[in-house]
DNA sequence: CCATTGACTTAAG
DNA sequence: CCTTAAGCCAATG
């Protein structure tokens, strides 16, 4: 039987499992993740995930964008600069905080993983 | 316990 | 695409 906290648990872990899952070159929104965990409303807690995410060097915080494509999650990064700097180095073009082409390089776990 | 905040999303104009 | 308003939920003070 699974508690509120174990729900939890499994939520911000599953996040970090999708985070890593997302391929090289490509991103994905906070709302994307949520819905594929089954809590479109909760995008915000994938964003906390994120920010308690410092505990896991695997997951490449970079590739993980709002839904417009802007780097909202930058300024917590070891450098503003570093999120747009990681996401040019896979191939991403980000001009002035958002990525180009946004449509071409999301990533939909739910439509990629299959549902 | 209540108020505020935040790496968000959606809807309406 | 931009702005405003409201909803959402956990963490923090």
């Amino acid at each position: 039987m699974k508690s509120v906290k174990d729900e939890q648990f499994d939520f911000f872990t599953n996040v970090y499992d999708v985070v890593r899952l997302i391929p090289f070159g490509r991103v994905t929104s906070y709302g994307a993740i949520a819905r594929y965990l089954g809590a479109p409303r909760s995008s915000r807690m994938v964003g906390w995930a994120m920010n308690n995410s410092h505990s896991l060097p695997d997951v490449p915080a970079h590739r993980v964008v709002n839904r417009n494509g802007l780097l909202t999650g930058k300024m917590h990064f070891s450098t503003p600069s570093r999120m747009e700097e990681l996401l040019k180095q896979e191939g991403v073009d980000v001009v002035d905080d958002r990525i180009q082409q946004f449509n071409e390089v999301f990533w939909d776990p739910s439509c990629e993983l299959s549902i």
